[in-house]
DNA sequence: GTCTATAACGTGATAGAC
DNA sequence: GTCTATCACGTTATAGAC
């Protein structure tokens, strides 16, 4: 353990807890000293690593869209199982996110864009189209092999699905849990998931 | 305008802007200038009309519960056209609400819950389960009366379509009001409104 | 009802020692 | 890299004059 190896791992921990309180409390709903006393150092070390806040906000986006992309990018380049890209995607708002109160990074800032600083917003945008083509492309190719079963432009479903989960992670603050678990029952029937239809589709390869 | 009408107006005033302001920016987004300023009033004037911040937070979700009220309590006791219904919610949001980058106030709520007073959480549930609760019976009334063609619970439903609203108007403020108009596309797509399915149903009366 | 004046506080941020 | 010390600022809120 070293001064340099210490050093990343501070950073992290830092962004790990500014992360976990920007999910809960919004981007705007924590300040330098939330994050510097659980881990016990002074607010100035946290400036060391993000002079600004608005450094602080970028950094956490930019980690954000590394991962969402690792868990993205096979595919996009090679395709394969939309049903399974739509579950994993479901699990990661389910039990990573909607746990605690939480929400997707990309949700907290939509609700917050007009207080937040330029830079921010600039990343989130990227963010917002990345997701949003990677769902495109789960519709329209899992819709072509026979998964889902659904009416319209992939485009126009994609944002329903996505725009669902961010309300009903913030819904789920107010309302519970199980506000999550409905809004997720709703968009597998309406994508034939598990209905009469959809089996039947399955078994023929086309629609009856 | 003696002076009881005046200071009536002057609350009203206050409201208005501090809604406007609430809608665009949060509840923690604004503060007691920004509403002072365009009035041309001082801070201390505003805190004799609401004493605390959470007062004016509790009296905005109280007259919008008195708004939204106005708009549903006759479906509610007498039924009637649900599509109807559905259409003036939708223009709701997208005509007052979404233009200007603004959102429904349950949504800010939803967004900001953490952080906002307890007295103004409480207000913020119930209306939540009001409108839910509405949404439900249009949705449920409607699919009897073959204006709307879709799988699942109507409160699985009612919940989906309203979050993505909520979602939807949250995302526009970052990729452009045509968010909205798909959303509100994907909408009707799955509720089989102007579909093949739905014509053919209305003509025959029961699904095909 | 609205004003002036002020209090009490938390915030992001910086300078410089160690 | 982290500290102490400090700054400048905006915020909600109150007291009391008019």
């Amino acid at each position: 353990m070293n001064a340099a190896a210490q050093a990343i791992d501070t950073r992290t921990q830092i962004l790990d807890i500014a992360e976990q309180l920007a999910r809960q409390r919004g981007f705007g709903g924590f300040s330098y000293r939330d994050i510097s006393q659980p881990l016990g150092i002074k607010n100035a070390a946290i400036h060391y690593h993000f002079p600004t806040k608005a450094d602080l906000g970028v950094a956490l986006l930019t980690r954000y869209g590394e991962i969402l992309s690792s868990l993205t990018s096979e595919f996009m380049k090679h395709g394969g199982c939309a049903l399974d890209q739509l579950e994993g995607f479901i699990a990661f708002y389910g039990d990573k996110i909607c746990s605690n109160q939480g929400t997707c990074l990309i949700a907290t800032l939509a609700s917050e864009f007009a207080t937040v600083p330029a830079a921010m917003q600039e990343a989130g945008k990227t963010l917002a189209m990345d997701i949003r083509t990677w769902m495109t492309k789960v519709l329209d190719v899992g819709r072509e092999q026979g998964e889902f079963n659904f009416d319209g432009d992939p485009g126009d479903k994609a944002l329903l699905i996505l725009t669902s989960m961010q309300g009903a992670s913030q819904l789920a603050r107010m309302a519970g849990p199980a506000t999550m678990d409905a809004a997720v029952r709703q968009i597998r029937a309406d994508l034939g998931i598990g209905s009469e239809l959809v089996r039947k589709w399955d078994r023929t390869g086309a629609i009856a």
